[in-house]
DNA sequence: TTGTATGCGTTATCAT
DNA sequence: ATGATAACGCATACAA
C-alpha cells in the first residue's frame, strides 16, 4: 500500500520530536509551536510524505476569509455577502469583510497585518501596484464583477453580461420592436460596454439597427438616466423600446415617462439588468435580466479556497449565467401585453 | 482586585483535572475531549468565574471585531451589518460576521478559538451557558435586540418598543379612532409585549378601552397575521384601526382586506412597525414606527469598544427612540386622510 | 502488529 | 509568590 515507506515515525526522528508532534502538526492542532511546525512541515515535503488514505480529512477548521467590498449597504452588498458567507460556511470559515472606500483606502495594510488567507475583491477597483503586494505576500485574491474588464492574471468570476445584453435584445425582437435604444452605464466600465455590444449583435444578427444616436450613456445613476430618457423621446421616431443597462438606470427611464405622460409599457417597454428587490416592486414591476449575484460570489470563495490550496492554477475565469425575469413593463410596439401575442 | 477568588485551579480540582486543561478550554484549544470541555463549562457556569483583567492578549486576527447573526440575508441584517460597520470603521477595525444558526451552532467556540476581542450578538438567542463561556474567556458582549428582553448582567441595546407602541396608538388617537385592535407577535417574545404594552396604555391615558378580544397574536407571520385580522374583522363591531407589531405582519393586514374586499384607509387603517423597505413600496404605502436598526448597531459597537477597555462598568443598556413614518395606511375613521382634519 | 490520532498531564515560561 | 499560558511527550485508543 505504502511504496515510499516514510513514517510520521521518521520524520519525528529526523526533526528531533516524537510522532505525536508531527501528527498534530498534520492535523491543524494547536499544541505545536511555530518553529516546530515548520521544521515538520519542511520534512514533510523534502520527504514527499503521504498520508495513508483513509477516511475524508476533517477539514482543517477556524480560519477567516476577507471579503473586500466597497461598502456594505444595498441589496447588490447584501447578495454578495450572503453568497461568499454560504460558500464560506460550508468550509467552516468565518468571512472578515473589509471595507475598502475612499476614507479605508489601506484595506491592502489591513489584509497584510492580519495575515489573511485570501481575498474575494468585489465591486472593488484594486490598482495593479495592490494586486502585486497581495501577490508578493502570498495572499491569493479573486475579482467579483470587476468594473474595468477580466484584469489580466487575476481570477476572477463575473456575470455572462454579454450574453444577458443579448437576452434583453431577443426578448424585446420577439416582442416584435424594430426600433430600439439603449441606455449604458460609464462607458470606461467593461461591463456596461459588454452588456450594450451583446444587445447591439444581437439586434445586427436579427437586422434591426442600433444606430449611434440610440445608444445613450448615463453614469450608473437614475437622474442621468432620466435626463439621457428625455433626449431620446424627443427625437423624430422616438423608440418602441429601451434596454437600460441596470434597474436603477431603468428607474430613472420610468421617472422620465411619468413627466412625459408616456404609458409603460403601452407606449414604451423597458428592460432592466440585475434584478434588484425594487424591480418587483414598481410600478409596472420591471422585466429585467437578473444577475445571480450570490451564486457568482459563492463561486468567487470557491475558486479562492482552490486557489489557496493549489497555487499552481493558471488564472481561472468564471462567467454565470443570467436570465431574462419577464415582468409587465414589456409588451408588443402595438400595445398589446407579451402574453397576447 | 479579585474578590470572588475563583480561580482556573479550583475549577480544575472541581472538575478531577489540572489547571492547563481548564485553560485549554478557555481559549478554544484542541486538545479537549468533548466530555471534559463539557464538565468545565458547567463549572465555569455555575462559579461565575471571570478572566482576570490583563492587558488584551494579541488576538489571532488583529484590528477586528465579531458580529455574530442568525444570518445575513434581509434588510434587517444589512443595516445590523451596516451600523457595524460604521462604527467599527471608525476605529479602524474590520469586522468577522460569525453566522449562528441551526448548521452553525458552534459559533463560540469559534470565537474562542480565535481570540475575539469582543462580539455583537445580533438577533441570537445566546444560552446562559454560552454567555458564561465568553465571560469566562474574557471576551465581552453586548447584545442587539434581545428577542428574549434585557438579560440581566449583559449589555445590550435596544429599540424603545414601549415608546414605539405608545407612538403608533397617540397617532390613531390624533385621526379619532376609539375602535382598536393590535395583532401582536409571540407572546413570548419581550419586545412584542413590549409594543403592546406601551400601545395599551397610551390608549388608556387617553379613555379608550383595549379589550381582550381585540388582541390578537400572530407569531410574526404574515399567514398567522392575515388569520387573525379575518378573526377580528368578523366580530360584531369590527375595529375601524389594527396596529400590527411588524410590518410583516402588516402585510398579512392587507392581505386579508383584500380577500375581504375592505379599503385601506377608509375602512381599516393599519399601523405596522420596523420600516422595511417593502413598506413604502407596497400599495398603499405602509404608516409605520421605524426602528433605527442603523444606528442601534452602531451604538452596540461602540457600547462594545467601550467595555472592551473599561471593564469596571456596570451593565449598560442603551435604548434608541423608535419615529413614526406617516404615509397612506391611515386616515380618519370616516374616512378622511389625516391631512384633511 | 505497526502506523496514526487524541486526550491530558508535565514542565517550562510568562505576567503580575 | 501566584495565576495563567505554551509546547511537548506519554499513554492510550483506534485502524489496517
Amino acid at each position: 500500500v505504502d511504496e515510499s515507506g516514510i513514517t510520521l515515525n521518521e520524520i519525528a526522528l529526523r526533526a528531533g520530536t516524537t510522532v505525536p508532534t508531527v501528527s498534530k502538526v498534520l492535523n491543524g492542532r494547536s499544541d505545536v509551536s511555530d518553529a516546530m511546525r515548520e521544521r515538520v512541515l519542511a520534512l514533510v515535503e523534502q520527504s514527499g510524505y503521504t498520508r495513508p488514505a483513509r477516511r475524508a480529512r476533517a477539514p482543517i477548521s477556524g480560519g477567516t476569509i476577507d471579503l473586500v467590498i466597497s461598502g456594505v449597504e444595498g441589496s447588490w452588498a447584501n447578495h454578495a455577502l450572503s453568497g461568499v458567507e454560504a460558500a464560506a460556511a460550508a468550509a467552516d470559515l468565518d468571512v472578515i469583510v473589509t471595507v475598502a472606500g475612499k476614507d479605508r483606502s489601506d484595506w491592502v495594510g489591513r489584509l497584510l497585518a492580519r495575515r489573511s488567507s485570501g481575498a474575494v475583491l468585489a465591486l472593488v477597483s484594486a490598482t495593479p501596484r495592490q494586486l502585486a503586494t497581495l501577490r508578493g505576500a502570498g495572499i491569493p485574491v479573486v475579482l467579483l464583477d470587476p468594473t474595468s474588464g477580466p484584469t489580466p492574471g487575476v481570477p476572477s468570476v463575473g456575470a455572462a453580461n454579454r450574453a444577458g445584453g443579448s437576452a434583453a435584445a431577443e426578448h424585446l425582437l420577439e416582442l416584435g420592436h424594430t426600433s430600439i435604444a439603449v441606455i449604458g452605464g460609464r462607458p470606461d466600465h467593461a461591463y456596461s460596454q459588454a452588456r450594450i455590444d451583446g444587445f447591439r449583435s444581437a439586434l445586427e444578427r436579427a437586422g434591426v439597427a442600433l444606430p449611434e444616436e440610440r445608444i445613450a450613456h448615463a453614469d450608473w445613476r437614475r437622474a442621468s438616466a432620466a435626463d439621457a430618457t428625455m433626449h431620446l423621446l424627443e427625437t423624430r421616431h422616438p423608440p418602441t423600446a429601451i434596454f437600460a443597462c441596470s434597474d436603477t438606470m431603468a428607474l430613472g427611464v420610468y421617472e422620465a415617462c411619468t413627466v412625459r405622460g408616456v404609458a409603460i409599457p403601452h407606449e414604451l417597454s423597458v428592460v432592466g439588468f440585475d434584478d434588484l428587490p425594487e424591480a418587483k416592486w414598481v410600478t409596472p414591476p420591471l422585466t429585467t435580466i437578473r444577475q445571480p449575484v450570490t451564486e457568482m460570489a459563492a463561486a468567487a470563495l470557491r475558486m479562492l479556497l482552490r486557489l489557496r490550496t493549489d497555487r499552481s492554477q493558471d488564472t481561472p475565469r468564471e462567467e454565470l449565467a443570467t436570465s431574462v425575469v419577464t415582468r409587465s413593463s414589456t409588451a408588443s410596439p402595438d400595445g398589446k401585453s407579451p402574453r397576447d401575442g
